[in-house]
DNA sequence: CGCCGAGTTGAACTGAATCAAGAAACGTGG
DNA sequence: CCACGTTTCTTGATTCAGTTCAACTCGGCG
C-alpha cells in the first residue's frame, strides 16, 4: 500500500480500521493532479466528491452579487475539503473550490464513506466527530464576525493558522476575513509599527 | 402516551420508528418548565442536554470582552437546541441559553439519543442530516455577515424568521444581526420610507 | 529592459457605532 | 382603571472603522 497521508490520517483517527476497509476505499479513489489556480469544482457544478489533500493548498470561495470574492476555507495536506451541502442534499454548488498551489488531492466518493460507516462504528463516531468539529469552528468564526475588530480578526488568523498565511497571497487572506485587501495592508502596517 | 411536539417532530422524520422507543425516550426525558427570563444553562457550566422546544421560545447567546451581547440562535417550540460544543467536547459552555418566553423544555439526554442512534438506523441518518443542515445554515450565516450589508441582513431575517420576528425584542434581533439596535431601529425607518 | 500582478499609501467618503436625550409601550400595584 | 416606574424604541449629532478609488512602489520574470 502507498503511503499516502489519508492512510495516517485514518489509522491514527479511527481505532480498529483494517488494511482491508483502507484498501477498498483507495481502491475506489483516484489521485488527481491540480495545478495552482485550477479549480477542483465552480459554481452550478454538483461537487461529487470530497477532497483530501495529500499536497498543496485550496480554498473554498463564493463571489457575492457585488462581485466580491469570499473565502469560505483553506486547506492545506491532511486536510478533508468538501462543499457538504452539495454533496450531501445533492444540489448544485454554490461555490468555487480552487488549487492555490500546485496539489495532489485524493477523490472520494462520499458513497465509499458511507459504506465504510456502515460497517465500522469507529469510523461511524469519527465521522460524526468531523461535523461536531466543523459546526464548532464555524461558530466560533460567525462569533468573531459578530464581535471582532478586522485587527483582532486578523490576529485570530495569524495564531490559529501561522502555516496557511505564509502560502497564500494577502489579498485571499482578506476576502477570509472579510476585510478590504487595502485595510488589511493598513492593519499589518499598524501592528509593525506598535510592535516595534 | 402523551401527544407532544417531539413525538410528531420524531415520527415524521425518523421512518420506522416504534412506539417502544418512543415511550423509551420519554421515560428518560424530564419535563420543564421556564419563566420568561429564566436561564436554562449559563457560561462556565456544563451543558448536559438537548432542548426540546415543547412550547415557547428559547435564544443562545454570548457576551463578548466588551459587554456586547451576540445571540446564536433562536429556538421557537418545535425545534431543538442544544450547545453542541459544550455537549458534544464535554466542555463548559460559553453561552447562555435563555427562555424569552414562558416556556416548557423536554431535556433530553444525549446518552439517549446515542442508544436510539445505534439501534435505529434511520434515526442515525436522520441525526446526520440535522447536523449537515446545521451546518449549511451556519456557513449562510458566514456568507452573509460577510457579503450583505445591514439592511439585506435584515431583510433576510424577516424572510427566513417571520414568526421569530414578531415574538422578540427587536434589541434582540439586533444582536443576532451584528448590528447596533439603533441602527435596527433606523434600517426599519428607512424600509418604510421607501415602500410608502 | 519593460511589463505585470501584488502590495502599499493617501484622500475622500460612507455605513454603522456611539452617546445622549426623548417618546412609546408595558406591566404592576394601588 | 389610572399612575408609576421600567424597559424598549426612536431620533439627532458626532465619531470612527473600514471602503473606495486612484496613484505609486516593488519584486519577479519573460
Amino acid at each position: 500500500m502507498k503511503n499516502f497521508r489519508l492512510t495516517t490520517f485514518l489509522t491514527s483517527n479511527v481505532t480498529g480500521i483494517d488494511n482491508e476497509s483502507l484498501n477498498l476505499l483507495f481502491d475506489k479513489c483516484s489521485l488527481k493532479k491540480y495545478k495552482g489556480g485550477e479549480y477542483l469544482i465552480q459554481p452550478d457544478e454538483n461537487c461529487q466528491h470530497s477532497f483530501f489533500v495529500e499536497k498543496g493548498l485550496l480554498r473554498q470561495y463564493a463571489i457575492d452579487k457585488k462581485g466580491k470574492e469570499h473565502t469560505i476555507q483553506f486547506a492545506p495536506e491532511g486536510w478533508l475539503m468538501t462543499d457538504r451541502e452539495s454533496v450531501f442534499f445533492s444540489e448544485p454548488s454554490k461555490y468555487y473550490i480552487q488549487a492555490i498551489e500546485d496539489s495532489t488531492v485524493l477523490m472520494i466518493e462520499p458513497k465509499v464513506f458511507e459504506a465504510l460507516a456502515k460497517e465500522n462504528k469507529s469510523f461511524q463516531r469519527f465521522n460524526n466527530r468531523l461535523l461536531q468539529n466543523h459546526i464548532r469552528q464555524l461558530q466560533y468564526r460567525i462569533n468573531l464576525l459578530l464581535s471582532a475588530t478586522a485587527e483582532e480578526r486578523y490576529l485570530d488568523f495569524i495564531k490559529t493558522y501561522p502555516d496557511i498565511l505564509l502560502r497564500v497571497p494577502q489579498t485571499m487572506v482578506a476576502t477570509y476575513l472579510g476585510i478590504a485587501p487595502e485595510s488589511l495592508s493598513r492593519v499589518r502596517k499598524n501592528l509593525a509599527n506598535k510592535s516595534s
